[in-house]
DNA sequence: TGACTTTAGTTTCAGCAGGATACTAATTGA
DNA sequence: TCAATTAGTATCCTGCTGAAACTAAAGTCA
């Protein structure tokens, strides 16, 4: 393959873009930007990082600028290379996920930004492989990093924290089976303070203090799905 | 954070790195070039791609220049953009893991190129932390994706299968449980053929023919390690 | 007051997955 | 013929998980 085959020269190397999601109203809102052109309505928050910045840092700066808040959680989910469309015209985006909490998703955001629901996105081209990749990769992280914790306030009822897996996963969890997995965990512990929520048994508040453990050894898995 | 900070301009916005494995006599071995300078013994292939040339196929071609074999299995690793050292200074490696088969990893090799094993690679800076990355998620995909079969020929036993998840895992697994599980999953038939290996009872030949099945929808895991 | 609704939290049961152990089967070699 | 070696299976036990049903504590409404 020529350099000069295909669609002609990017305009930079790559960028850094971003899938910043936030709980609101008990739907998963999508951070994106008002396109100025007619191509798409909305696209993805993205940046041209300068010099020697670390990707990891440029990704964080993105976010503080465009949503005005610190993400609570934030890594970098996969380089996309292949030649879809791109608003910048980049050869590769660097793509991270992150998530910002209720409150701090009320916070002043840049002009040109919104929250959106992630179903009414509609975005096209790179952008539109990105999110659906990061909100896959955001259920598998789910597993092994405190994400839904980042989201909550310093206490919480295990109904609100299990409410806020099922917002991340998008289906329903076991009542009975999330506490016992969770008490097996030692993630969380209980705190003196209850909280009356209008109709119904007052629920206990508990604080995120995960003990360490050891990674345990597991067995072959087999979920291959076939071809 | 200005353009001009830390150790001055990479010499190229970024590389494509390739973590490519092979097992050979019972132990796993990494792809490596002999470094001109004086800086490490060994360093990762790696690549300037140019224009609009997909990651992947850069990758593959990388693969298929320096091994002179096709990667049975490749992946995309991860974007690694921290200032660590690399020898080609980049400022992003976008990181490849593979594998070849063993009869493919005795084919032709560049000149620059050797088979070594991974224990004994000695690898510094990026390229080091780059290594270790792609074991680690290697041992992850192992469970969803079929890279142990691409590392075996067509037929092959089932002692031959584990003790490939054994050498690319690096720890024993256990036999009635692997093949309970195996079994479960629907990704092997057996053939007629059966393989007498000097001492022992000859045991039978399977097939790699994975029937498709949907991804099951399960509760949390809950492998939030603290802190 | 007392029944009903709502939400929190627990218990009990059944099924299944996975590891340990020990067993049977088939071959080579002494 | 018997030991050694490798293949493959069976049996048992434990622990995880989901379903269902239960108790507990609040509000609501007649």
């Amino acid at each position: 393959m020529t350099p000069a085959a295909g669609r002609g020269t990017p305009r930079a190397a790559y960028s850094v873009d971003l899938v910043l999601l936030a709980p609101r109203d008990g739907a998963l809102h999508l951070l994106v930007e008002r396109a100025g052109g007619a191509r798409s309505a909305f696209q993805l928050p993205w940046a041209l990082p300068k010099g020697v910045e670390s990707l990891t840092l440029a990704a964080r700066s993105l976010a503080r600028r465009r949503a005005g808040a610190e993400p609570g959680w934030m890594e970098q989910l996969h380089a996309f290379g292949d030649p879809s469309r791109h608003p910048g015209q980049t050869a590769v985006s660097i793509a991270y996920v992150g998530v910002v909490n209720a409150p701090a998703a009320r916070g002043r955001l840049a002009a040109s930004a919104a929250w959106v629901p992630v179903a009414s996105a509609g975005l096209t081209g790179r952008h539109a492989t990105i999110l659906s990749a990061a909100l896959e990769a955001l259920r598998h992280r789910l597993d092994v990093a405190p994400i839904a914790f980042k989201l909550l306030p310093a206490t919480f009822t295990l109904s609100e924290l299990q409410g806020m897996y099922e917002l991340l996963l998008g289906w329903p969890l076991h009542k009975a089976s999330f506490r016992r997995s969770l008490q097996a965990a030692y993630l969380v512990e209980p705190t003196d303070e209850w909280r009356s929520e209008g109709r119904g048994r007052p629920a206990q508040l508990y604080r995120y203090s995960p003990r360490k453990r050891r990674r345990a050894r597991r067995g072959v898995r087999f979920d291959v799905l076939g071809q």
